[in-house]
DNA sequence: CTTGACCTTCCCCTATGCTGGAATGTCAAG
DNA sequence: CTTGACATTCCAGCATAGGGGAAGGTCAAG
């Protein structure tokens, strides 16, 4: 199928397709006489693959690093597991700081709600920041 | 004091002072007869407000409307107390939605880590994602 | 007189994951 | 023969908050 039908059956956009062709996470695909990429229902299973690690918060660097493995005939659970065990971290942490980042923010605007905007300072710019 | 030691003491670079300037979140300062700006401790102050939002994950776009509040002359409290607000608002949003996507990546981990590669579908790029 | 530490403007670069558009080619249908 | 829907390449931009570095001006000290 050509390019369009499969950004169709994948879900996505032709610019897409080029666009991980062009950082390797797609095979330089074939090409029929007329220059137009050629794709077989393999590409539509790498990019459903390419959607779910994208949903699970996996940059394409890393979808790439799996395809790679797995290109290479090495099966990537291995690799897989520890790169989900690393996102958990990263989640981890990074929930931790926004919900510290919140912490800090409901304070200034518990103090802000409470506040008179008549007392302002008027040599701060804003007493309740 | 010139841009060096203004940066220095708002423990900032050069660079970002010309940037906020760029950017309306700085006044254009003044200029000696060489050229070079001249800062105020007023800008220090301003600096430091900046540098407190930014803490509180508001955007240069945000504390340019503060200031600009301020400049005006009109005290910018109530405008934080919303703004405060919806930076509230949305870092709840941003957790809810990073715990979610943290759940559902236990949710793969737990099964990759349960399962034996061995048993990886060659079908699959990785059954475990 | 020169060196070194400042300062100026200017434009490009970073990371991320695409998206838009221009200029051009291909091909089946009316 | 032309129109329209496809396709190709390449270049540019988004949004964020600056950083890097070039080419050059200024000024005090040695």
């Amino acid at each position: 199928m050509r390019i369009g039908e499969a950004a169709a059956a994948a879900g996505t956009s032709t610019k897409t397709l080029r666009f991980y062709e062009d950082r390797g996470l797609l095979p330089p695909a074939e090409r029929t006489g007329n220059g137009y990429r050629e794709y077989g229902n393999d590409a539509i299973t790498r990019l459903e693959f390419i959607r779910r690690g994208r949903a699970a918060g996996l940059t394409l660097a890393q979808i790439g690093e799996i395809l790679t493995l797995r290109d290479r005939g090495s099966a990537p659970c291995t690799h897989v597991r520890d790169l989900l065990a690393g996102q958990l971290a990263d989640l981890d942490a990074q929930i931790a700081e926004l919900a510290a980042l919140r912490d800090a923010v409901a304070g200034f605007h518990h103090t802000a709600s409470a506040g008179d905007p008549a007392d302002c300072d008027p040599n701060r710019i804003c007493s309740y920041l």
